[in-house]
RNA sequence: GGAGAGAUGGCCGAGCGGUUUAAGGCGCACGCUUGGAAAGCGUGUAAAGAGGAAACUCUUUCAUGGGUUCGAAUCCCAUUCUCUCCGCCA
């Protein structure tokens, strides 16, 4: 969310920049309401002012008109919520605006390729697609999944379970013993205000999936990336600036309900509604942001370059990024069925804008409260790690062989066959 | 699930309808003291919003939302959460 001051401040610039993001808003509207609101907080900073004067005075014969000020209260209060609610309710649906060094397009086609790594191996017969290999060996079962829950699931098993906790367990101990995160294990249900603090809500219900309580006034969402709950954990605090950067990590499903994207991705486990993901997560004061974003990208690319994975990094366009985020990398993996490249991977800085919805602050060197920066990134989506494992490690026999750093995990296995 | 108790600044904790402008303590910051430290003494220590160039002024906030009252941290109702005991259970 942005800061109203901000935007009052910075207005014809952050109408722009707004523009840039490839959305419509009318920003005259929301200038108006400012001004309305400022207005009607005024008059009533006024009479409550008048009121709380006679309260003091204790004289009786002030009392009816004290009456009488109440009243006007009360109305232009109901008056000044409605502004506000309207106020708030634009600027809740407000995305980020992007950074300088953004590039400015409306889609996808816009974003460019930072750098590109590995070597892409040439094989002598036609690769197979992670479906036709896992269910060649027996241990991917769509159709299971289907039968038991619906489309877009999967059952994992066997040795491919395995190597699934492998790549995961790998990538935690990775970014907690080399990369300094911090792992968590944590609540798997977010809370509604908790979904609104890292901007799932409300513009993007219909991706969550909601769980049916009884109790109706506290909605609750299974989490759609660990993102939501990690960087949660600091809401509606003040922290020390001595406890920050805080980064962390955890391993967790992730559940979405991928509306709108019917007849994407049908086939295989490249979309699905239930997923595991490594989560990265850092907190920092809020001039630190890109130079984290480097690093947590950096970390995440660590993961590829281990598993000997080729890739490229790509910086999305501001028509392709996420809604909380000012600037966003892309990772994409070498899928030799698709013969092209795949995300993996999204780190993003959000600058300020979760913290202030999730009200964070710190206190800087002055001693003045300050909304920190918080970033977010897959270090890697587990799911497709094992996708890109698999076609990338296959074998003309339908083998896959397992890479070097994950064979410590893997009983010190080297290969995958059909038992 | 049953019964009871509770929620007050970063933390502990007083308060029971009108000098609460939230006591007192701890912690923290600065100063004095010291060869240096500790102790001691002194001063200062919440957030959000509005106005203002600034100094500063004003408003709101005692879990949340309503209500009673000229006036609510204090009384009433609802909700959420925490603790204790019992039951059930991985």
């Amino acid at each position: 969310m942005h800061n109203i001051k901000y935007i009052r401040d910075n207005f014809d610039e952050f109408k722009k920049k707004i523009q840039n993001r490839n959305v419509n808003f009318d920003l005259d509207k929301l200038r108006n309401l400012d001004i309305k609101n400022r207005e009607l907080i005024h008059k009533k900073e006024t009479l409550e002012k008048e009121k709380k004067d006679i309260s003091k005075k204790k004289d009786k014969s002030l009392f009816e008109k004290s009456k009488i000020i109440s009243q006007q209260i009360e109305t232009i209060t109901n008056e000044q919520k409605i502004a506000k609610d309207e106020l708030n309710d634009i600027l809740s649906n407000l995305p980020n605006v992007a950074l300088e060094n953004v590039p400015v397009g409306i889609d996808e086609t816009f974003n460019e390729v930072v750098s590109t790594h590995g070597e892409i191996k040439k094989l002598d017969f036609k690769p197979k697609s992670h479906f036709e290999l896992g269910e060649n060996l027996k241990m991917l079962d769509f159709d299971l999944a289907t039968k038991t829950t619906s489309s877009r699931f999967v059952f994992v098993k066997s040795e491919l379970a395995s190597l699934e906790r492998a790549i995961s367990n790998y990538m935690i101990d990775l970014h907690t013993k080399i990369n300094g995160y911090v792992e968590v294990s944590p609540p798997l249900i977010a809370n509604e205000n908790t979904m609104f603090g890292t901007g799932q809500l409300p513009k993007f219900e219909n991706d969550q999936f909601e769980l049916l309580l009884d109790d109706k006034l506290d909605r609750k969402f299974l989490i759609p990336t660990a993102e939501v709950i990690l960087t949660n954990m600091v809401k509606n605090k003040i922290l020390n600036i001595k406890d920050l950067p805080i980064r962390l990590v955890a391993s967790t499903p992730c559940f979405r309900k991928e509306a709108g994207s019917y007849g994407k991705d049908t086939r295989g486990m490249i979309r699905q509604h239930q997923f595991y993901k490594v989560e990265l997560v850092s907190i920092v004061e809020n001039n630190k942001c890109e130079e984290e974003l480097e690093r947590m990208t950096k970390c995440a690319m660590m993961v590829l370059d281990n598993l000997e994975l080729p890739y490229r990094k790509i910086i999305l366009s501001t028509g392709d990024m996420g809604f909380s985020a000012e600037k966003t990398y892309d990772i994409e993996v070498w899928l030799p069925s698709e013969n092209k490249y795949r995300e993996i991977s999204s780190c993003s800085s959000c600058g300020t804008f979760q913290s202030n919805r999730m009200q964070t602050r710190y206190k800087d060197a002055n001693n003045e409260n300050k909304h920190p920066g918080t970033l977010n990134g897959s270090g890697l989506a587990v799911g497709r790690t094992l996708i890109a494992v698999m076609e990338n490690y296959q074998n003309k026999d339908g083998t896959i062989n397992i890479p070097k750093v994950l064979q410590p995990y893997m009983n010190n296995k080297d290969k995958i066959s059909l038992n």
